[in-house]
DNA sequence: CACAGGATCGTT
DNA sequence: ACGATCCTGTGT
């Protein structure tokens, strides 16, 4: 089996949140499945980290898409995303939740011997559960962090992205928060509705 | 060079 | 509700 090819990510941040959800995270001994994600778009997304053009932080999230942006929050918490749209551009999809898939035993030693949901459900765990170096930011897919294809679309949920206060009105309700229906592996339920609702409902100014 | 604050988490 | 914990980005 051979890890997701750059052009899967080679598109808008929102369309690869969509697919990505079902897909397998892996990282040496440890696999996960992906539940939950917050796209990041460019340009004119003010919640993105790119909002004020290039920086050595987000340099990685412009090069070419296939590539992770790890970055530290709150001094403390490694956020793993995916880039994706062309080079040049700044989008990438944050992974927000997973589901242990293999490494269980691995995945709870470094998350303090916990078990259940709370071991994966926020990006500060995933990074954790990971073993993510911040070293490893700007490293392409095809190395130490792979990520392999799902079988079949899932059902999604969908809402607003989390943690964004900064943001404008529009940024904040954009519903760029992508989850797994019905899985007990999500951070938030909380303001959560079904894909295809979102789609029709009538559009916020 | 100083400083404010963060795409969070775990405990109180 | 709050502290951890330190790096980043911005402004001077």
């Amino acid at each position: 089996m051979r890890p997701l090819p750059a052009e899967f990510y080679a598109r808008d941040a929102l369309e690869v949140a969509y697919d990505l959800i079902g897909c397998t995270i892996t990282v040496g001994e440890v696999s996960v499945k992906i539940t939950e994600v917050e796209a990041y778009r460019h340009p004119g997304d003010t919640a993105n980290h790119a909002r004020f053009g290039r920086t050595p932080r987000n340099a990685p999230m412009w090069g070419p898409p296939g590539h992770a942006y790890i970055y530290l929050c709150y001094g403390l918490h490694r956020m793993l995303n995916l880039v994706t749209g062309k080079e040049g551009e700044a989008e990438a999809v944050l992974i927000r939740a997973a589901e242990p898939v293999e490494g269980l035993s691995l995945i709870r030693e470094r998350r303090g011997g916990k078990s259940g949901p709370v071991l994966l459900t926020g990006p500060g765990k995933v990074g954790a559960a990971l073993g993510l170096p911040m070293a490893w930011s700007g490293r392409p897919l095809d190395a130490e962090i792979q990520v392999f294809a799902r079988s079949e679309a899932p059902p999604l949920v969908v809402g607003p992205r989390v943690g964004i206060d900064y943001a404008s009105e529009a940024d904040r309700v954009a519903p760029w928060r992508v989850a797994l229906a019905g899985s007990a592996w999500v951070s938030l339920r909380k303001s959560l509705r079904s894909k295809e609702e979102a789609n029709t409902a009538p559009v916020t100014p």
